[in-house]
DNA sequence: TGAGTCACG
DNA sequence: ACGTACGTGACTCAA
């Protein structure tokens, strides 16, 4: 096979990539987008599989817009290309030269130009073209030895194939879209004449010039267009020539190409995250993984006598290393680890992965070594650690990187390994070189201490609470259960009554052709797949017709029975214990999150829904303790802003969303109507979400006008708390991210955004999360001081749920005065700010009762 | 698997 | 001119 010249129209093909991945919004842990690289650098390397011995990338030049006298509009009707689109623009430049892959760009020529002119180049040295392109234009520069790669359906076009596709010689494509033009490139062609009319005229007359010549014969209107329109057509065949000549000082000899030199982008293409295309691409491994390189031993252990070989090994370790993801390895040292291959074996022996861990245990209880671990809650799990003797945690490699990249999880610790040391192969041994890398990153971002003292301390608190579990009663739940799905079959039957036929209630688009086609109810908004059912869609139509408010109550009840109740029923251990998962490392704003079952959406605010509370129960002799704080978002609030009209009302000690009320209508505290109040406590959320008045009119029912005068008067009676949101969103625009006042960030991409909504949201978040986040340290810190001062005190009261702004324990009755009073203490004083935390305690026989 | 819905703070 | 409250997780339907 001879030599070949790849040539591709690097704007057509980025622009193609870019849409082609513009759903999936891809970017980088840290919100560099990359979906248009990916689509590009994958493209590319598919066709780096023909083995093509020059290669090129031809890029338009931004210049200023061509004009013509008489066709002014040339190019004007092209969009801007998106923010995020440029952004990545220079990357691929950048990859593209440290790939060895020649790029080429002229000012006042196209790409096309430089792919005709290198095309015939490369006729004259004697080598084969293939021009990468999705656009048709390039169709005319098809000879027998240029053909083209049609990127929109991934074909190859040859002289053949384009007599098949049109019945015309390459060359007589020009001659085409200079009859029918081109709107995307604003060719104007001839009016009124389109493909075929186009095709049947140079079928008949040869070329353009022949039907030009010929006009005056051709019958009816057609014949005057084309008279009228000959100017247009040979200015659009003029416009539709691409160069091949055109003065490009680099040579062909510029664009050789060896796949070897592709290398040198791996590094760069890692840092991207964009790790199977740098999977492809060959070379050595960079200095920094061959030091963190999987190690030079890994040892197999397969038996029991093995586990106790390896384990004897580690006992001069300094600390161990361990992962579970997903199966068990350890080590003690950066030259060698232990792999637990369990399971598969049939005959031989092998080793019992419960045994293993167990083993490790043991191990580490009587050694005290302290652990370095990925997700180390996950490791004590699976160990069956005594939450009192837990070994040492010196790291863990998912808690860092949460604390360095909140705003998306990491997925696995491979990706982790692959982000931090750019090595392929996770080892245990990695957390070894991971440990000082990240605790230098934690200490640059000023994270340390919400680390050391926030973060660690309380997965050791996690660990213990989702141990001991949530005790549930099974009557309470199957009674419920009973009840629920009677009152739910007793509304099923009325709405197939009333509808006339049986249908799926549940389903939104059944539901919606049964209300608003066969029942011709009024509809409101729309979602993308069709009428929206939503409760507050079918709220305002429930007055026409009795069906919606069985809806709504079928609805309601389904929920509650098949979520809540027959949900826990499911997750219930042998003893009615109910284990969640504390997620550390999900939320955004710092959080922590629940499941399998998520403990922290159990209803509360309907009558109905708070029923299930009363099956969380506590230890037999034990009662439980809520203790909650009291609008601990709205404080912190008054403290971040430092409104003194804020501040003084808390310090009053009065009810906040009363005298928020007062402020914003004028009246007098002791005047103030139900209905104010609420507005004003929705105002108040409302703040702490980032504002709008359409939002807060949709809220509360009113319109946008009022709403904005309520926000309006809210803010001239609280300036700072005003100041406060301006400053937020500043700031955070500045340094790229938000932060709670414990250091904790959340980075905002969204903020440079292009698009107004995507941005509009960065600055809502902007503000809220310094407010969310905050109460989510301050609750973790007090998690960790209360779960510490009762262990120290020596109570048996356990923490068993945290639901945000609230702390559940089960304790001995006896004890339930005490530790009220302690929990109360423990979360109010657990940090001072100008304004006092108040926290409320209250005990009973269910979670019910403690409200 | 994504969309719609709804439970909580 | 344009669409909007912040943060989660679970269940169901419909492709």
């Amino acid at each position: 096979m001879g030599r070949l010249l790849l040539a591709i129209d690097g704007n057509s093909l980025l622009f193609q990539a870019y849409h082609a991945f513009y759903k999936a919004n891809l970017t980088t842990r840290d919100g560099f987008p990359t979906g248009a690289l990916k689509g590009f650098f994958t493209k590319l390397i598919e066709l780096l599989k023909l083995e093509p011995s020059h290669v090129l990338v031809a890029f338009d030049v931004h210049q200023p817009t061509f004009r013509h006298e008489k066709y002014p509009d040339y190019k004007l009707g092209r969009k801007p290309a998106d923010e995020d689109l440029k952004k990545q623009m220079p990357v691929v430049r950048e990859l593209l030269r440290e790939m060895g892959v020649a790029v080429i760009e002229c000012p006042r020529y196209e790409g096309d130009d430089i792919l005709g002119t290198f095309a015939r180049r490369a006729e004259a040295q004697d080598l084969d073209t293939l021009i990468a392109t999705g656009d048709r234009d390039s169709f005319q520069l098809i000879t027998d030895r240029t053909k083209i790669y049609y990127t929109k359906d991934n074909s190859i076009v040859d002289a053949q194939a384009l007599f098949d596709r049109y019945g015309l010689e390459p060359d007589r494509m020009r001659d085409l879209k200079a009859l029918m033009g081109d709107n995307s490139d604003h060719i104007p062609g001839v009016e009124g004449v389109g493909e075929k009319t186009a095709l049947k005229l140079l079928a008949e007359y040869g070329d353009l010039d022949g039907v030009l010549s010929h006009a005056s014969e051709v019958k009816g209107k057609l014949g005057e267009r084309l008279v009228s329109g000959a100017e247009s057509a040979r200015f659009s065949y003029w416009l539709g020539t691409i160069a091949t000549d055109a003065p490009i000082p680099e040579t062909l000899d510029d664009c050789s190409f060896s796949f070897e030199r592709t290398g040198n982008a791996k590094q760069h293409l890692y840092a991207l995250e964009l790790n199977s295309i740098a999977d492809k691409l060959p070379g050595e491994q960079t200095a920094e993984q061959i030091e963190t390189a999987a190690p030079a031993e890994t040892v197999a252990v397969t038996d029991a006598a093995a586990m106790r070989n390896a384990l004897e090994s580690l006992r001069s370790a300094e600390a161990i290393a361990v992962t579970v993801t997903p199966s068990l390895a350890f080590s003690g040292s950066a030259d060698r680890a232990y792999v637990l291959t369990a399971g598969e074996t049939l005959f031989d022996a092998c080793m019992d992965e419960d045994e293993a861990y167990r083993m490790l245990r043991d191990f580490l209880e009587r050694t005290k070594k302290p652990v370095l671990a990925f997700d180390a809650k996950t490791f004590f799990h699976r160990c069956g650690f005594d939450p009192d003797s837990l070994p040492t945690l010196a790291f863990d490699a998912m808690l860092s990187d949460y604390l360095l990249q909140s705003n998306r999880p990491i997925e696995s610790y491979d990706a982790l390994v692959r982000a931090w040391l750019n090595v392929e192969h996770a080892s245990p041994v990695h957390l070894f070189a991971l440990r000082p890398k990240m605790d230098r990153a934690l200490a640059e971002n000023g994270l340390t201490a919400l680390l050391n003292e926030v973060e660690l301390p309380l997965l050791r608190v996690l660990y213990g609470m989702e141990r001991t579990g949530f005790l549930t009663d099974e009557r309470v739940l199957n009674d419920l259960h009973a009840r629920f799905s009677a009152s739910a079959s007793g509304l099923e039957a009325r709405i197939y009554e009333a509808a006339g036929e049986r249908f799926n209630i549940l389903s939104p688009k059944q539901l919606g052709h049964i209300l608003f086609e066969k029942l011709g109810l009024p509809s409101g908004k729309k979602t993308k797949t069709g009428f929206s059912t939503d409760a507050d869609t079918l709220e305002a139509i429930a007055a026409l017709h009795p069906i919606v408010g069985d809806v709504l109550q079928y609805r309601f009840l389904t929920k509650l029975d098949s979520t809540f109740v027959e949900g826990m029923l499911k997750q219930r251990d042998a003893e009615g214990r109910i284990h969640t998962r504390f997620m550390q490392c999900v939320a955004a704003t710092g959080r922590i999150s629940s499941t399998e079952p998520n403990l922290q959406n159990i209803p509360v605010r309907t009558p109905e829904g708070r029923e299930i509370r009363k099956a969380f129960v506590p230890a037999e002799g034990n009662v439980l303790i809520g203790a909650d704080y009291s609008q601990i978002e709205l404080r912190l609030l008054a403290h971040i802003s430092g409104d003194e009209g804020f501040i003084a009302a808390f310090n009053g000690g009065e009810d906040i969303h009363a005298r928020t009320a007062a402020e914003v209508f004028h009246v007098p505290l002791s005047s103030v109507t139900g209905e104010q109040r609420s507005a004003a406590k929705a105002v108040n959320f409302g703040i702490v979400y980032g504002i709008s008045d359409f939002g807060l009119a949709r809220n509360l029912g009113i319109s946008v006008a009022t709403a904005s005068g309520y926000i309006k008067r809210y803010f001239e009676r609280y300036p700072k708390v005003k100041q406060y949101l301006t400053d937020s969103v500043q700031k955070a625009k500045e340094n790229g991210y938000a932060e709670t006042l414990f250091g904790r960030r959340r980075p905002l991409p969204e903020l440079s955004a292009s698009n107004y909504n995507v941005r509009q949201f960065g600055e809502r978040v902007a503000m809220n999360m310094p407010i969310q986040g905050t109460a989510a340290d301050v609750i973790k810190m007090a998690m960790v001081r209360v779960d510490r001062a009762l262990k120290e005190g020596g109570f048996r009261a356990k923490l068993v749920l945290q639901v945000h702004d609230e702390l559940i324990v089960d304790t001995p009755r006896e004890e339930a005065e005490r530790v009220m009073t302690l929990m109360r203490d423990a979360m109010e004083n657990v940090a001072s700010f100008s304004v006092r935390l108040v926290a409320e305690a209250k005990c009973g026989e269910s979670w019910y009762e403690t409200k």
